[in-house]
DNA sequence: CCATTTTATGCAACTATGTTGCATTGAAAC
DNA sequence: GTTTCAATGCAACATAGTTGCATAAAATGG
């Protein structure tokens, strides 16, 4: 999907060197249209050879903690992984489709976000905006 | 907290019986002023009388079914819940803290959303948008 | 090039969270 | 009062994520 993204590269400019496994796991997460979980991960990562579950999630709290990737918080009982914002992959919102429970990207522009009462009156540091939508997606209004 | 929600009535009006174990968990939920996990809810509910940890599950399902409760995201690997929108409660964006893990609730007004170009390009049906903050609140900000 | 240190990985066991099946209780309907 | 049905409890299970520890693989220093 994204043909812009160097992964090897991103790793290096957080510090982290480019591993194999590393660049599996963030390849992964950076050609996928929509956020994963790390099941999802671990069973695309392990079609290309052998890996362990619990290495997949060390390497996606390193992913998180360095910035990489965001943790993206599901109305399920799993979380989900997906790019964190940069020059190729901008923030956006996110839709639930609480029917079939698939998760899509949505436009950035889709939905905009004005701050400025809270950022003028909040005392705490805010540091990231996630918006979700839930809802019914097209197919499953097809469906129904 | 809240002095105007009559809970059960909350339950008649969307046909489920005000029976002892609903009405403690709504009213918890209703009560705080942030969203609290499952386990947060047993063990208040727990304090004024046995209640066993899957009937409180059961009763958040019902009431997340209903439409009186929102299950909300979070990062962790639980879910939250929290009075859904009600004349009483208005639909209002949260903030977690990165450091410390709480959860606060935001002013309704403190962050506005602006979702004409999706209302016009959406295909699906939204039913919710879900707002979440995260970065670091304010005591933890002290600490620092 | 080998020895030492550091980092990454795998495995097993564990924890936390949520779910299911089934029996029992208790309330409502007749 | 009996029947019926919803609500509850309990135990066992399922899933997601974590930890401790041993091993393997890289990086570092002589």
């Amino acid at each position: 999907m994204c043909q812009r993204c160097n992964y090897a590269e991103l790793l290096e400019s957080c510090g982290l060197e480019p591993i194999p496994n590393r660049m599996r796991v963030l390849e992964v997460i950076g050609e996928n249209a929509s956020p994963l979980s790390a099941q999802d991960i671990f069973m695309t990562v392990s079609r290309t050879g052998g890996i362990n579950r619990v290495t997949v999630y060390r390497i996606l709290d390193l992913l998180v903690e360095k910035g990489l990737v965001d943790r993206l918080s599901s109305p399920g009982r799993s979380q989900m992984y997906g790019m964190a914002p940069n020059p190729n992959h901008p923030a956006h919102p996110h839709f639930h489709c609480r029917t079939c429970g698939a998760v899509q990207c949505l436009q950035p522009e889709s939905v905009k976000v004005e701050m400025e009462t809270l950022e003028r009156t909040f005392a705490g540091e805010v540091q990231a905006v996630e918006i979700r939508l839930e809802g019914i997606c097209r197919n499953c209004l097809k469906r129904a």
